[in-house]
DNA sequence: TTAAACTTTCAGTAATTATTGAAAGTTTAA
DNA sequence: TTAAACTTTCAATAATTACTGAAAGTTTAA
């Protein structure tokens, strides 16, 4: 397969993964550009490589600055922003996992505590179940965030290390 | 609160969370209010509860049944089908996994494999970038499969209990 | 200053995704 | 059989989400 052909599936893919997850299409794909370009890009070239519009590639852009996954640069005596994007994949999945967590996690985990301290009658069955389940998600939901605290801490090797050592 | 009231709130909390990960609101909702009723429902009464139409309820449940999260059931001397929601929220969270894996992650990691193999010169900056990030993301990839793996397989509490002791 | 080079905004439009509802299909029991 | 009770389908439509492009805004250097 030819690199250029390789870079088409892998935005293609990216795309795809994000759009499946909740993350607009054009913005997974802007990343995967910016994630296999040796040198931060400009606004220009994002708009023709992945031919799209001029305020779609500013939006989607600064949406990326604002997970923290892709930085502005200046060159010397240019005037044009160049954008660049980490490269290292532990960073990227910490950073994703912590802005998800922030801004969907944490609002429900509210919900379910406030939803888990509804009184009612144990015994008529409506109460008992709705207590029932939500209680149950309550404490799966805070189990993963206590996960993800940790993984947001962590280095690579020593996550997936005590990871792999547990299931042995 | 009134428990009319937090159920209402627990059905629209589920489908937004829902649809800020890539799954229909309906569908997520549909699951909710199964989650909280004691009892198996019909098609009818979903759509009242939820103000939808025939059309749309039919075809949510199918594809809840089509995720393994609702089965239908049958009454003796009725012609009514029944859908109920297994109430057990690890098999819930390890089917959603299952699912997500084989439909999602499965494809991606094929790609990835395909693009990990691509050849060319190390010398080349625009590959050499390619080719590191394809790899990274793949390594990541399989380490997340592997993990779901022996999630899929787990106990809930050993499952856990494995996680928070490697944690502390 | 001012005008060229560049970035941002956002109303209008396009594309995608979800929903309706009525017709067609199926099953059951008399 | 047949007709009532129920389920499924899917074309049409609605709702949502994403994108465009031109105008407005900003910065810089002469």
């Amino acid at each position: 397969m030819e690199l250029a052909e390789a870079k088409q599936k892998f935005i293609e893919a990216w795309g795809k993964l994000g759009s499946e997850w909740g993350i607009n299409r054009t913005m997974a794909q802007v990343h995967a550009l910016l994630l296999i370009s040796p040198e931060a890009l400009t606004t220009e070239e994002i708009m023709k490589d992945l031919s799209i519009s001029r305020g779609n590639a500013n939006m989607t852009l600064r949406d990326l600055i604002g997970w923290g996954l892709v930085e502005k640069q200046h060159k010397a005596g240019e005037r044009k922003e160049y954008f660049y994007a980490d490269k290292d994949t532990w960073n990227i999945a910490r950073q994703v996992a912590k802005e998800r967590r922030k801004r969907e996690l944490d609002p429900v985990l509210k919900i379910l505590d406030e939803l888990s301290n509804v009184k009612g009658d144990v015994k008529d069955p409506e109460f008992a179940t709705f207590n029932k389940s939500v209680t149950d998600i309550n404490k799966l939901a805070k189990n993963v965030d206590k996960t993800l605290d940790t993984m947001l801490k962590a280095e690579e090797s020593w996550f997936w290390g005590s990871i792999f050592k547990m299931f042995k």
